[in-house]
DNA sequence: GCGAAAATGATAGTAAAACTATTTTTTGAA
DNA sequence: TTCAAAAAATAGTTTTACTATCATTTTCGC
């Protein structure tokens, strides 16, 4: 089985459909190569374009500036792990399991898939854990906020939080638990990778088992009170 | 009693120390202002140098760049907040109230103060809660690390874990609760003034407090268990 | 296969941001 | 009072962000 998948991603975030065509999808895939290499602030469509190589002007063609590129990489990203999510969950009754189920996703690597011009998961992942955060820290996240665009996050963390509500209906808060729950697993993972005094990672762990366990733990403690 | 408040901020950070003159306080100051109007990345030296009535290249003599000014400026919120955290539990007691008296100060304003000159406490909260991560999510957070830039909020978050392992010897992730606590109560707070569908917050609740109760109820649980 | 429309490419800009070199002014110690 | 060092102002350059124009190629209905 070979299949490829791709997400409708809301059309306000983009002028031109970068599905529609070739130069629009080597545009995001290289775009996600590019930011994974050079980080967010150093990224720029003049390097984008040698990358692709096309011109400046053919990628402003399909988004306006760098911040809606990365919002829509991140859209993709968003409504992949639903998928994923849906996707484990479907099968399983027990919500010990289901809960264990989404930190497991939220904590490890996305399966690289065999396809050709999918986008590389490694990258993403990355990317989603170093750059997320800076799509909706931003002056006019009011405005872009009306476009929907941040749906997906919106709807991942209505999905977890559904499960939550799921294992124990009393717990007043299964969204900002799940935000926390999104967030911190990024923050934990950069942190026991960068500045390691933040958590208490140690030497012989694996980070993503560290955050595994600590998310585990945390999550279990406060909806068994 | 009226004093003013200034910390040591490391000398790596800059290269003038802006404490030493007036020109360096009144850029620190403005800067300060103006990140809180605009938002960092509509923020330039251009800018500051026009509201400082001074130049960019002044400006430059003090700070390689704008990031390093926003580390600065962080780093001093960091030794504040460590700073009012050492005075509000020296005379406790109890660890019940340490700890609520930790997140009392993570998740509602700072005091203002009588000072002149002092920064305005209001924007370095929002300062804080909106542009903080974007000073280590970046690419060389490993080489800007090794000058200890960032001990201040290492230091807080060890400050931290000391009263959660006082209040629960046998709980396995003092600093990354500690971390995750810090990072949260931002988080929150963003979230439920311009994204509130990723918390719980009501129309009636007053955000400050929502993320109070949240967090509280969050850090009894895991450590009481 | 033809022609109109859409997409892309090439070229050439402008404006602002980021940063630097050089000159001028200030200031404070001999 | 002089003069050297520090601070500040002036005047740049380079890069980034973004736009306009027009030629060329591709697509697609007929």
């Amino acid at each position: 089985m070979d299949f490829q998948i791709t997400f409708k991603v809301n059309s306000s975030i983009y002028l031109r459909d970068p599905e529609a065509s070739e130069l629009g999808k080597q545009i995001v895939k290289q775009a996600i190569d590019l930011i994974y290499e050079l980080g967010f602030e150093h990224f720029t469509f003049k390097k984008l374009a040698i990358q692709v190589n096309t011109t400046e002007a053919s990628i402003y063609r399909y988004f306006e500036n760098k911040h809606r590129l990365l919002l829509y990489i991140l859209n993709w990203y968003w409504s992949y792990i639903e998928f994923l999510m849906g996707f484990k969950l479907q099968n399983l009754e027990n919500p010990v399991l289901k809960l264990q189920s989404i930190i497991d996703l939220l904590t490890h690597e996305l399966p690289e898939s065999s396809g050709r011009l999918e986008y590389n998961k490694k990258f993403l992942n990355r990317i989603a854990i170093a750059e997320s955060s800076k799509v909706y820290l931003v002056k006019e996240v009011s405005e872009i906020n009306k476009n929907e665009v941040f749906k997906p996050y919106k709807d991942l963390c209505a999905t977890i939080a559904a499960v939550i509500s799921d294992y124990n209906p009393t717990y007043k808060y299964p969204r900002s638990l799940s935000s926390t729950l999104i967030e911190t697993s990024h923050n934990q993972q950069y942190f026991s990778n960068y500045l390691p005094r933040l958590t208490d990672v140690t030497q012989t762990d694996s980070n993503k088992d560290f955050v595994h366990d600590f998310l585990s733990d945390f999550v279990f403690k406060i909806l068994d009170k």
